[in-house]
DNA sequence: GCTTGGAACTTAGTGTTGCTAAGTACCGGT
DNA sequence: ACCGGTACTTAGCAACACTAAGTTCCAAGC
């Protein structure tokens, strides 16, 4: 969908991550696949692996390496309580500015 | 509401203003009093201005200066066609992840 | 045995965006 | 003459998604 897409996620693909991880533990390549089932075709996987970093140095989610028949260990995340909360306060911001934006849609104006 | 706001806002923020520039020519100033009114309290002057000017540049706005009674004067924008085209474009690219956001929170998943 | 390809993760550098902070210009009222 | 509100500008910063290139591990192919 291009860089309106691109600058739309900002923000929205770390919530989008966790909404994913939650009541399922995932490893990074698996996410990638899992985002792209979900109709996010054109997310570069480096952006998911430096996602992946970063929310677990926010300590929002717990990590365990397994090992893969297929390649090198995998790096499997699990939500944790701060997780939780963190993914919640999402879920707020979101519908603070989803109902905004619904409003100025209807108005039309 | 913080940092998460100021994130997403990011690829939303300029389809706002876009689409509240719809059928109403408005100022800088202006803008930034509505987006308050409208709960977006916490964006900064500054922000709007700097968002207005790479308007401009994109071609997004025609511009019009008119003087105030009360201060400088004002640069009064208004949505032309190619505005108009990408506002078209943002609600596409909104509507695209606004499903996707609300079939993942009904998954509860 | 060696190579190819897919699975799985890493890293360095780039562009866009909103924010902070400070400033300038203009005017009316006290 | 000064202050506060109107109205806009500018320089520097932080966060995020992207690109591009790389590394590791293993199984199957010739």
């Amino acid at each position: 969908m291009g860089k309106q897409m691109t600058e739309m996620l900002k923000g929205t693909l770390e919530g989008i991550v966790l909404a994913l991880l939650t009541g399922k533990a995932a490893y990074g390549y698996e996410i990638t696949t899992l985002l792209r089932e979900q109709g996010f075709t054109e997310i570069a996987e480096g952006t998911v692996y430096a996602l992946l970093v970063r929310i677990e140095q926010k300590g929002l989610v717990d990590v365990e390496k397994r090992p893969s028949e297929k390649g090198p260990p995998r790096k499997v995340y699990t939500l944790n309580a701060q997780g939780k909360t963190e993914l919640n306060e999402f879920w707020n911001t979101w519908s603070f500015l989803s109902e905004r934006l619904e409003q100025l849609r209807k108005e039309g104006n």
